[in-house]
DNA sequence: TTGAAAGCGATACCAC
DNA sequence: GTGGTATCGCTTTCAA
């Protein structure tokens, strides 16, 4: 209701000029303290805020930017994106969410309009880094910054350090005095799933079983089925591809009377928390510390905004492990 | 790298002023048709955009608008936001997306910055209609519509028909035979629990059990375990308040060699499709129609954001149930 | 049918 | 110290 004070109304409560009164604001000029000081009451007082529109067109910097995802349940680009928006918002910019999915023609849409509201740049989150999105974001007149999906060779990408978060669990399953240790797994064909299946080979031992398959519940299920009845010796610590897949695992654990962690410890990866915490008993996990990632890529974006050059390429951030019941003790390493 | 692309540079490029290819391309004022469709032309070819700031700075119409939501886990306003989204960008209306838990200070933060930024209009989401976001949005400037979160008096607010759902839900429990009925559901301090409950109750009897408890799997297996043990008549029927419960619902019944849906059916709500399709059997539940809510909730604030008026007050938007096999059969409502 | 000029709100340079 | 003036990119009268 109370309409928008502009600087001229400012200007004219303060009896001053515009020009003063931009220049008390913005602490530019010389002028005496005392009518800075006083301008400045006077604008709270009034409720004076800037046009971000009018600042934008001159200073060709809108305070906004851009974040595309086609992950369309949120679970990796939410924490991202409260990442960032905590890194950004004490600088003043606010960030616009484009779901596009698959669509090519959305993206292309969501990306020109993006462009026209001039956004100091864009990120681009996925849900795997050796996937792109299904937009051409090389070329753009500002900068792209990727995370959890491909990016251009001269653009920084930021992804979880797989290997490592892989090493953290199979470590701990050894550390807890598990030997006989398996790998139940998503598609072979995802990046990060050889990365993890590769780390966990290097500290389980190669004869440790590894078994890929789907992204889901009924695969956990199953993958039990196969490791407990094919006559083989079985596993008493499970390393999971991800927190769906450790839930199934569970659950057909428990169906068999097999004690977790007693006698079979389960350690999941993502740390999807809504869902890590309900399994029973709640899941030891790999958190790929998501939010932390979208606060540097939020802070990289903007970074390149102003004109700073960094060095491209992929940038692994650590995983760190979250211990729950599911694998006995309770530790946060 | 393109640079930007100006209007004078396109009116350079047609041999006109700076007006008549603004004119061309607005379909305003008269010229000859040819010349309009050959700027057109020229624009296209060389990449023209027009910039959006500017063009915002004249008609005070930014063409964005910001959702300002306080659910974490974005199961709500995902959805919600989706539906915004695809809403708008037909009218080339961009979405900030604002998280702000329950912190005021984060919230008025994320305000000014929309409002800085001369949003057009602001969405509050929230998770239950009966609580407020902690900002206040009385007074501001620009159209505010609540979704899923309490609003001022004078304001639309978008919610679910919860009674409506829940009808349908013990309705089809009903219908495909069963008779001993029961609702397992959330603390009774929600607005929304009460109206599923007292709608269960209107169709189920006055005598079917209600048990209040938390948003848990784990309140779900506790539930089980109370009708279960308690020597009272079983049920046959469980409608749950939400999909979690159900979850732990049926995990109960199945450790107790109790068959979904042969000997007792199940329905959820919410139908968040990750967990209800994971369930063992596929769970039925009902839908909320969320992402056409944000349709439609986008759709208000652009038509209150150019001037129209439009009738204050809550309104509820029908819920479709959502059947699979944790109810026999297969149907879409 | 087309173009010149004013102005949206703010900032920065240059006089005074 | 302070105030006029040009400018950012675009739209919109008003003249020609």
């Amino acid at each position: 209701m109370s309409g928008r004070v502009t600087i001229r109304d400012l200007a004219r409560a303060a009896g001053v000029s515009v020009s003063t009164a931009s220049k008390a604001l913005n602490d530019n000029g010389r002028m005496a303290d005392e009518t800075r000081a006083r301008i400045k009451r006077i604008a709270s007082e009034i409720g004076f805020r800037p046009n971000a529109l009018a600042r934008g067109l001159l200073s060709s910097r809108s305070f906004t930017v851009g974040l595309l995802t086609n992950d369309t349940y949120g679970r990796f680009t939410l924490p991202v994106m409260a990442g960032i928006s905590e890194a950004l918002v004490d600088h003043g910019v606010s960030v616009f969410l484009c779901a596009i999915e698959d669509d090519p023609a959305l993206g292309k849409i969501h990306v020109d309009a993006m462009l026209d509201k001039q956004v100091d740049g864009i990120i681009a989150t996925g849900k795997r880094v050796d996937r792109s999105l299904p937009v051409d974001l090389a070329g753009l007149p500002v900068p792209v910054v990727y995370a959890f999906t491909a990016g251009t060779p001269d653009s920084v990408t930021f992804t979880a350090d797989d290997a490592q978060g892989a090493g953290l669990a199979t470590a701990w399953l050894r550390e807890i005095g598990r030997r006989r240790l398996a790998h139940v797994t998503g598609p072979e064909d995802f990046a990060s799933v050889r990365e993890r299946a590769f780390a966990f080979a290097s500290e389980a031992g190669g004869n440790a079983p590894i078994l890929y398959g789907v992204w889901s519940e009924s695969w956990g299920h199953e993958a039990v089925a196969r490791l407990w009845d094919d006559g083989g010796e079985r596993p008493d610590g499970i390393f999971c591809g991800n927190d769906q897949i450790a839930r199934g695992v569970i659950d057909a654990l428990r169906e068999r009377g097999v004690k977790v962690p007693g006698d079979v410890a389960v350690i999941g990866f993502d740390n999807w928390e809504i869902l890590a915490q309900q399994t029973r008993p709640p899941l030891t996990t790999v958190d790929m510390n998501l939010k932390e990632l979208g606060r540097e890529a939020g802070l990289m974006v903007l970074s390149l905004a102003e004109g700073r050059t960094v060095e491209p390429g992929l940038r692994k951030l650590p995983c760190k492990l979250v211990v729950r019941q599911s694998c006995g003790g309770a530790r946060y390493a």
